[in-house]
DNA sequence: ATATTTATTTAGACAATGTCAAGACTAAAT
DNA sequence: ATTTAGTCTTGACATTGTCTAAATAAATAT
Protein backbone atom coordinates (compact mmCIF):
# COMPACT_ATOMS: atom_id res chain seq x y z
CA UNK A 1 0.00 0.00 0.00
CA UNK A 2 1.04 3.47 -0.88
CA UNK A 3 1.48 6.27 2.01
CA UNK A 4 -1.74 6.78 3.51
CA UNK A 5 -1.23 10.14 3.40
CA UNK A 6 -1.10 11.06 -0.29
CA UNK A 7 -4.16 8.15 -0.47
CA UNK A 8 -6.02 10.62 1.59
CA UNK A 9 -5.26 13.60 -0.43
CA UNK A 10 -5.40 11.74 -3.47
CA UNK A 11 -9.30 11.42 -2.86
CA UNK A 12 -10.31 15.46 -0.95
CA UNK A 13 -9.89 13.49 2.40
CA UNK A 14 -7.93 15.58 4.66
CA UNK A 15 -5.41 13.40 6.25
CA UNK A 16 -5.86 13.47 10.08
CA UNK A 17 -3.52 11.36 12.74
CA UNK A 18 -6.99 9.47 13.15
CA UNK A 19 -7.89 8.74 9.46
CA UNK A 20 -4.18 7.90 8.73
CA UNK A 21 -4.37 4.93 11.62
CA UNK A 22 -7.60 3.66 10.25
CA UNK A 23 -6.31 3.68 6.48
CA UNK A 24 -2.77 2.32 7.38
CA UNK A 25 -4.75 -1.28 8.50
CA UNK A 26 -7.75 -1.33 6.55
CA UNK A 27 -6.01 -0.56 3.00
CA UNK A 28 -3.37 -3.06 3.80
CA UNK A 29 -5.59 -5.62 6.06
CA UNK A 30 -6.17 -9.11 3.88
CA UNK A 31 -8.33 -10.40 6.39
CA UNK A 32 -11.75 -8.69 5.55
CA UNK A 33 -11.99 -6.68 9.00
CA UNK A 34 -15.10 -6.31 10.84
CA UNK A 35 -14.90 -2.62 12.34
CA UNK A 36 -14.68 -3.42 15.62
CA UNK A 37 -11.45 -4.87 14.47
CA UNK A 38 -9.95 -2.26 12.59
CA UNK A 39 -10.71 0.18 15.78
CA UNK A 40 -8.66 -1.82 18.05
CA UNK A 41 -5.89 -2.31 15.31
CA UNK A 42 -5.95 1.89 14.94
CA UNK A 43 -6.24 2.45 18.69
CA UNK A 44 -2.32 0.66 18.37
CA UNK A 45 -1.20 3.75 16.34
CA UNK A 46 -3.66 6.61 17.57
CA UNK A 47 -4.62 5.37 21.22
CA UNK A 48 -7.70 8.30 21.55
CA UNK A 49 -9.60 7.52 18.02
CA UNK A 50 -12.92 7.18 18.96
CA UNK A 51 -15.66 4.63 17.55
CA UNK A 52 -17.78 7.15 15.90
CA UNK A 53 -14.50 7.91 13.76
CA UNK A 54 -13.53 4.96 12.45
CA UNK A 55 -17.08 4.48 11.44
CA UNK A 56 -17.28 7.93 10.10
CA UNK A 57 -14.06 7.27 8.50
CA UNK A 58 -14.77 3.94 7.02
CA UNK A 59 -18.06 4.89 5.44
CA UNK A 60 -15.94 8.00 4.12
CA UNK A 61 -13.79 5.44 2.28
CA UNK A 62 -16.93 3.06 0.91
CA UNK A 63 -18.28 6.02 -0.67
CA UNK A 64 -14.75 7.08 -2.30
CA UNK A 65 -14.86 3.76 -3.60
CA UNK A 66 -11.12 3.12 -1.91
CA UNK A 67 -12.69 0.47 -0.03
CA UNK A 68 -15.34 -2.41 -0.24
CA UNK A 69 -17.58 -3.46 1.96
CA UNK A 70 -19.25 -6.58 1.91
CA UNK A 71 -22.01 -8.46 3.94
CA UNK A 72 -20.84 -12.56 3.88
CA UNK A 73 -20.48 -12.91 7.77
CA UNK A 74 -23.51 -12.54 10.24
CA UNK A 75 -23.56 -9.99 12.60
CA UNK A 76 -21.31 -7.42 11.22
CA UNK A 77 -20.69 -6.04 7.66
CA UNK A 78 -16.74 -6.63 6.77
CA UNK A 79 -14.50 -4.27 4.90
CA UNK A 80 -12.16 -5.49 1.89
CA UNK A 81 -9.18 -3.84 0.84
CA UNK A 82 -9.14 -5.07 -2.69
CA UNK A 83 -11.51 -3.20 -5.13
CA UNK A 84 -11.57 -5.28 -7.58
CA UNK A 85 -14.08 -7.82 -8.70
CA UNK A 86 -13.27 -10.95 -7.19
CA UNK A 87 -15.51 -13.95 -5.24
CA UNK A 88 -15.44 -15.29 -1.50
CA UNK A 89 -14.20 -17.97 0.24
CA UNK A 90 -15.27 -18.73 3.74
CA UNK A 91 -13.81 -21.22 5.57
CA UNK A 92 -16.83 -22.84 7.98
CA UNK A 93 -14.10 -23.91 10.60
CA UNK A 94 -12.34 -20.15 11.31
CA UNK A 95 -14.74 -17.85 9.52
CA UNK A 96 -11.79 -16.71 7.96
CA UNK A 97 -12.66 -15.07 4.55
CA UNK A 98 -10.50 -15.78 1.38
CA UNK A 99 -10.40 -13.74 -2.06
CA UNK A 100 -10.71 -15.74 -5.11
CA UNK A 101 -9.60 -14.32 -8.18
CA UNK A 102 -12.02 -13.05 -10.63
CA UNK A 103 -10.92 -14.99 -13.49
CA UNK A 104 -10.60 -18.22 -11.82
CA UNK A 105 -14.45 -18.77 -12.14
CA UNK A 106 -17.18 -18.68 -14.62
CA UNK A 107 -20.78 -17.88 -13.89
CA UNK A 108 -22.81 -18.34 -17.24
CA UNK A 109 -26.41 -18.14 -17.53
CA UNK A 110 -27.35 -14.64 -16.61
CA UNK A 111 -28.39 -13.85 -19.85
CA UNK A 112 -31.25 -16.15 -19.60
CA UNK A 113 -32.43 -13.85 -16.35
CA UNK A 114 -35.22 -11.43 -18.19
CA UNK A 115 -36.73 -10.42 -15.11
CA UNK A 116 -33.50 -9.05 -13.72
CA UNK A 117 -30.90 -6.27 -14.57
CA UNK A 118 -28.09 -7.54 -13.16
CA UNK A 119 -25.35 -4.58 -11.82
CA UNK A 120 -23.13 -6.84 -9.86
CA UNK A 121 -22.48 -10.43 -8.83
CA UNK A 122 -20.35 -12.83 -6.97
CA UNK A 123 -19.99 -16.27 -6.41
CA UNK A 124 -19.57 -16.77 -2.18
CA UNK A 125 -18.29 -20.37 -1.18
CA UNK A 126 -17.88 -22.16 2.09
CA UNK A 127 -15.91 -24.63 3.35
CA UNK A 128 -12.60 -26.05 4.49
CA UNK A 129 -9.42 -24.28 3.46
CA UNK A 130 -7.19 -27.31 3.09
CA UNK A 131 -3.61 -26.94 4.58
CA UNK A 132 -0.65 -26.45 2.99
CA UNK B 1 -47.24 -25.66 2.75
CA UNK B 2 -48.41 -28.68 4.12
CA UNK B 3 -50.09 -28.68 7.72
CA UNK B 4 -48.19 -26.86 10.02
CA UNK B 5 -48.69 -29.46 13.21
CA UNK B 6 -47.67 -31.93 10.80
CA UNK B 7 -44.42 -31.16 9.58
CA UNK B 8 -43.14 -30.22 13.21
CA UNK B 9 -44.22 -33.52 14.45
CA UNK B 10 -42.14 -35.41 11.64
CA UNK B 11 -38.92 -33.45 12.98
CA UNK B 12 -39.66 -34.16 16.35
CA UNK B 13 -40.79 -30.66 17.59
CA UNK B 14 -43.46 -30.91 20.05
CA UNK B 15 -46.11 -28.49 18.16
CA UNK B 16 -47.27 -25.64 20.41
CA UNK B 17 -49.51 -22.53 19.47
CA UNK B 18 -46.19 -20.45 19.33
CA UNK B 19 -43.89 -22.63 17.16
CA UNK B 20 -47.11 -23.37 14.98
CA UNK B 21 -47.77 -19.70 14.22
CA UNK B 22 -43.82 -19.70 13.31
CA UNK B 23 -43.50 -22.33 10.80
CA UNK B 24 -46.55 -21.11 9.18
CA UNK B 25 -45.35 -17.92 8.01
CA UNK B 26 -41.83 -18.65 8.01
CA UNK B 27 -42.38 -21.75 5.74
CA UNK B 28 -44.67 -20.41 3.28
CA UNK B 29 -42.62 -17.20 2.77
CA UNK B 30 -41.45 -15.99 -0.01
CA UNK B 31 -39.82 -13.05 0.84
CA UNK B 32 -36.90 -14.31 3.06
CA UNK B 33 -37.93 -12.26 6.35
CA UNK B 34 -36.03 -11.20 8.87
CA UNK B 35 -36.24 -12.71 12.72
CA UNK B 36 -38.57 -8.95 13.37
CA UNK B 37 -40.61 -10.02 10.34
CA UNK B 38 -41.42 -13.61 11.69
CA UNK B 39 -41.89 -11.90 15.41
CA UNK B 40 -44.57 -9.46 13.95
CA UNK B 41 -46.43 -11.49 12.08
CA UNK B 42 -46.20 -14.65 13.98
CA UNK B 43 -48.21 -12.53 16.45
CA UNK B 44 -50.92 -11.89 14.45
CA UNK B 45 -51.83 -15.92 15.32
CA UNK B 46 -50.75 -15.90 18.22
CA UNK B 47 -50.36 -12.61 19.73
CA UNK B 48 -48.09 -13.48 22.94
CA UNK B 49 -45.40 -15.13 21.58
CA UNK B 50 -41.97 -13.63 22.76
CA UNK B 51 -39.22 -12.69 20.65
CA UNK B 52 -37.12 -15.35 22.28
CA UNK B 53 -39.58 -18.28 21.19
CA UNK B 54 -39.59 -16.70 18.09
CA UNK B 55 -35.52 -17.05 17.98
CA UNK B 56 -35.50 -20.54 19.31
CA UNK B 57 -38.11 -21.58 17.10
CA UNK B 58 -36.40 -19.85 13.74
CA UNK B 59 -32.72 -21.64 15.26
CA UNK B 60 -34.56 -24.77 15.63
CA UNK B 61 -35.67 -24.89 12.05
CA UNK B 62 -32.11 -24.45 11.03
CA UNK B 63 -30.50 -26.90 12.76
CA UNK B 64 -33.38 -29.55 11.96
CA UNK B 65 -33.08 -28.74 8.26
CA UNK B 66 -36.29 -27.31 7.41
CA UNK B 67 -35.21 -23.82 7.28
CA UNK B 68 -32.38 -22.31 5.47
CA UNK B 69 -31.08 -18.84 6.65
CA UNK B 70 -28.45 -16.53 4.93
CA UNK B 71 -26.47 -13.76 5.21
CA UNK B 72 -27.04 -11.66 2.45
CA UNK B 73 -28.13 -7.97 3.89
CA UNK B 74 -27.04 -6.06 6.87
CA UNK B 75 -28.23 -5.62 9.97
CA UNK B 76 -29.91 -9.05 10.63
CA UNK B 77 -30.23 -12.21 8.98
CA UNK B 78 -33.48 -13.89 6.85
CA UNK B 79 -34.57 -16.80 6.49
CA UNK B 80 -35.29 -19.10 3.60
CA UNK B 81 -38.19 -21.19 3.38
CA UNK B 82 -36.56 -22.34 -0.21
CA UNK B 83 -34.12 -24.90 0.93
CA UNK B 84 -33.42 -26.13 -2.28
CA UNK B 85 -29.68 -25.40 -3.86
CA UNK B 86 -30.51 -21.81 -5.25
CA UNK B 87 -28.86 -18.51 -5.97
CA UNK B 88 -30.31 -14.67 -5.00
CA UNK B 89 -30.85 -11.58 -6.46
CA UNK B 90 -31.19 -8.49 -4.65
CA UNK B 91 -32.88 -5.60 -5.79
CA UNK B 92 -30.85 -2.49 -4.74
CA UNK B 93 -33.87 0.25 -4.66
CA UNK B 94 -36.27 -2.18 -2.79
CA UNK B 95 -34.02 -4.39 -1.08
CA UNK B 96 -35.85 -7.27 -1.90
CA UNK B 97 -34.49 -10.61 -2.68
CA UNK B 98 -35.34 -13.36 -5.02
CA UNK B 99 -34.85 -16.79 -5.75
CA UNK B 100 -32.91 -18.00 -8.77
CA UNK B 101 -33.09 -21.34 -9.80
CA UNK B 102 -30.06 -23.27 -9.49
CA UNK B 103 -30.12 -24.51 -13.00
CA UNK B 104 -30.15 -21.19 -14.12
CA UNK B 105 -27.06 -20.39 -13.76
CA UNK B 106 -23.81 -22.51 -14.05
CA UNK B 107 -20.19 -21.66 -12.48
CA UNK B 108 -17.44 -23.12 -13.51
CA UNK B 109 -13.92 -23.27 -12.35
CA UNK B 110 -14.38 -24.51 -8.95
CA UNK B 111 -11.86 -27.75 -9.65
CA UNK B 112 -8.68 -25.01 -9.67
CA UNK B 113 -9.20 -24.18 -6.75
CA UNK B 114 -6.52 -26.23 -4.84
CA UNK B 115 -6.44 -24.52 -1.72
CA UNK B 116 -10.21 -24.98 -0.80
CA UNK B 117 -12.32 -27.79 -0.67
CA UNK B 118 -16.19 -26.19 -1.30
CA UNK B 119 -19.47 -27.44 0.43
CA UNK B 120 -21.53 -25.08 -0.40
CA UNK B 121 -21.85 -21.98 -2.90
CA UNK B 122 -24.29 -19.65 -4.69
CA UNK B 123 -24.14 -16.59 -6.67
CA UNK B 124 -25.39 -13.42 -5.05
CA UNK B 125 -26.44 -10.99 -7.50
CA UNK B 126 -27.46 -7.34 -7.14
CA UNK B 127 -29.48 -4.89 -9.86
CA UNK B 128 -32.44 -3.74 -10.48
CA UNK B 129 -35.86 -5.64 -11.17
CA UNK B 130 -37.25 -4.87 -14.61
CA UNK B 131 -41.12 -3.99 -14.60
CA UNK B 132 -43.58 -6.35 -15.83
C1' DA C 1 -0.53 37.36 15.49
C1' DT C 2 -5.48 37.28 16.59
C1' DA C 3 -10.02 36.49 15.56
C1' DT C 4 -13.34 34.00 12.89
C1' DT C 5 -15.06 30.31 10.45
C1' DT C 6 -15.00 25.56 9.04
C1' DA C 7 -13.85 20.78 9.56
C1' DT C 8 -13.11 17.03 12.54
C1' DT C 9 -13.32 14.32 16.71
C1' DT C 10 -15.26 12.72 20.95
C1' DA C 11 -18.46 10.94 24.31
C1' DG C 12 -22.55 9.32 25.14
C1' DA C 13 -27.34 8.41 23.89
C1' DC C 14 -30.03 5.61 21.21
C1' DA C 15 -32.22 1.80 18.38
C1' DA C 16 -31.85 -2.80 16.55
C1' DT C 17 -30.18 -7.60 16.51
C1' DG C 18 -29.37 -11.62 18.95
C1' DT C 19 -28.29 -14.59 23.19
C1' DC C 20 -29.00 -16.03 27.72
C1' DA C 21 -30.73 -17.18 32.47
C1' DA C 22 -34.36 -17.32 35.95
C1' DG C 23 -38.76 -18.12 36.93
C1' DA C 24 -43.52 -19.27 35.35
C1' DC C 25 -46.43 -22.31 32.90
C1' DT C 26 -47.97 -26.71 30.77
C1' DA C 27 -48.46 -31.40 30.08
C1' DA C 28 -47.02 -35.90 30.98
C1' DA C 29 -45.57 -39.49 33.96
C1' DT C 30 -45.56 -41.56 38.61
C1' DA D 1 -51.40 -35.06 44.06
C1' DT D 2 -46.37 -34.78 43.02
C1' DT D 3 -42.74 -34.97 40.40
C1' DT D 4 -40.56 -34.33 36.10
C1' DA D 5 -39.46 -32.63 31.65
C1' DG D 6 -40.35 -29.45 28.19
C1' DT D 7 -41.59 -24.92 26.85
C1' DC D 8 -42.40 -20.01 27.22
C1' DT D 9 -41.84 -15.24 28.95
C1' DT D 10 -39.49 -11.48 30.78
C1' DG D 11 -35.83 -8.80 31.20
C1' DA D 12 -30.84 -8.38 31.34
C1' DC D 13 -27.00 -8.21 28.55
C1' DA D 14 -23.50 -7.71 24.71
C1' DT D 15 -22.71 -6.14 20.11
C1' DT D 16 -23.38 -3.41 15.91
C1' DG D 17 -24.23 0.86 13.97
C1' DT D 18 -26.06 5.77 13.80
C1' DC D 19 -26.63 10.27 15.54
C1' DT D 20 -26.14 14.70 18.19
C1' DA D 21 -24.01 18.13 20.97
C1' DA D 22 -19.98 19.77 22.69
C1' DA D 23 -15.04 20.07 22.39
C1' DT D 24 -10.85 20.44 19.48
C1' DA D 25 -8.21 21.34 15.67
C1' DA D 26 -7.28 23.39 11.34
C1' DA D 27 -7.82 26.83 7.85
C1' DT D 28 -8.91 31.51 6.62
C1' DA D 29 -9.41 36.35 7.14
C1' DT D 30 -8.28 40.56 9.39
MN1 LIG E 1 -13.04 -10.21 12.65
MN1 LIG F 1 -37.69 -7.53 6.11
ZN1 LIG G 1 -12.46 -9.71 -0.71
ZN1 LIG H 1 -33.77 -18.01 -1.21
Amino acid sequence: MKNAISILRRYDIQPTPQRIAVVEYVLKSKTHPSADDVLSHARKKCPTVSRATVYNTLNLLVEKGLLGMQTIKEGAVIFDSNIKKHHHFVDSDTGDIYDIPWDQLEVKGREKLKDFEVFEFQVIMRGRRKKK
